[in-house]
DNA sequence: AAAGAATATTGACTTAAATCATCATTTTTA
DNA sequence: TAAAAATGATGATTTAAGTCAATATTCTTT
């Protein structure tokens, strides 16, 4: 059931029955397998999208057909609410990258008539816009401020499990660099006895040492 | 008077004289000269802040020293907000570059809170959100997607005046490139006769040739 | 466990843009 | 208006990261 799902939101917490049934009568929801995509850059979204389960990939290609990753989905979190509301286009391509993927579409113009009338409901798209902001204030710092070692350096600090776990090939293209650089990264890093052979941190200073400007 | 000042701002201009008075209340005005700066990166805010004369750049530091250009105020706009709202660092540092400059300075928990109560207030400043997300977007494009080539012609396509009147050294510093490669671009886009020497477009279609990725 | 596929590493080379250096042109100041 | 300063243009060189290619290692699938 749709209210149930909306109910457990951490997102619509502040909802009382009366408004989570308000939205759960504009929403909808649709299920995609891997490799579907959800949205093209380019298009105009006919709804704001809650992603409520699986993963999605956000985006860009360049001239040389290169794919730049802006956003990698998981958490439940509204997806490129920007683009609904202001109705313009996505500016990236959504692709799901997990093998089921589950998402509420909530009917556009009904709920910007919500949100302009209910203070809590705007002031929370609000904070998940400023998430956004950060986000792409690191996605920014990671991709014009950091070079390659930096950026290697600052993911190894914020997420130490992914590092060990996932396969370079995935977080390079996560970090928007070519494989063999992470690769020459993470050796170097090895030879300074700052990460071992599993990318487990040694030396914490020193890894930081490399995140100070 | 301070009333008079958020009275003659788009951004508030659906408050009624109530309204205005509270805002007024919690806020006070600051005037800074050119090259003095309004916050540093790594401060926390205290305060929202309002430009609303004046020129004001936002930019960071990289590894070697470069200076890169995030943002250029020069509207009406809030600075920063998101910092504010979140209660985190200020991701940039802010320094005036006009000779004058006029700051409203809005108490951050009182502003807060009439936020949290209004609609029309939290979607207002939802919408400048939603501009800083998609200049983000914009900065993103042009940084990560484009090359020097198409951010050039990006530049001349959206400001076909300022490529013309300003000094090529700041418009290079706002292109996060270095002038020389401004001036090459430029000089290539002249022997392409896309633009004369005055840097005038004269042939719009092969300028958006180079925009179509 | 062996074969095959996918992923990771390493070296050689390329490339786009930055840097450095020099000279030309424009703007400012005295 | 001449001198000085700032800006702009152009060539040579450097640099960081990407690309290409070969090999090594790990993971999958019989």
């Amino acid at each position: 059931m749709i209210i149930g799902k909306i109910r457990k939101l951490k997102l619509f917490k502040m909802l009382d029955d009366l408004e989570i049934e308000r939205v759960a009568n504009i929403s909808s929801i649709k299920r995609l397998s891997r490799d579907n995509i959800l949205f093209f850059e380019g298009e105009k979204p006919k709804y704001f999208y809650l992603l409520l389960e699986g993963y999605l990939k956000l985006y860009k290609t360049d001239s040389k057909a290169n794919e730049i990753v802006i956003h990698y989905f998981t958490k439940p979190s509204f997806i490129a609410e920007m683009a609904a509301l202001e109705n313009i286009k996505f500016p990236a391509t959504a692709i799901v990258t997990s093998d089921e993927l589950e998402i509420l579409l909530i009917e556009k113009e009904s709920f910007l008539k919500i949100l302009k009338s209910d203070a809590t409901f705007s002031f929370h798209l609000l904070k998940s816009l400023t998430m956004k902001v950060k986000h792409l204030e690191l996605l920014i710092n990671r991709n014009m401020v950091y070079d390659a070692m930096t950026k290697v350096c600052s993911f190894i600090e914020k997420e130490p499990l992914l590092i060990q776990d996932s396969k370079k090939k995935e977080i390079a293209s996560l970090l928007n660099m070519a494989p063999e650089t992470l690769s020459r990264i993470l050796s170097k890093l090895r030879k300074l006895e700052i990460i071992d052979k599993q990318n487990i941190v040694l030396n914490n200073d020193k890894l930081k040492a490399f995140l100070e400007v």
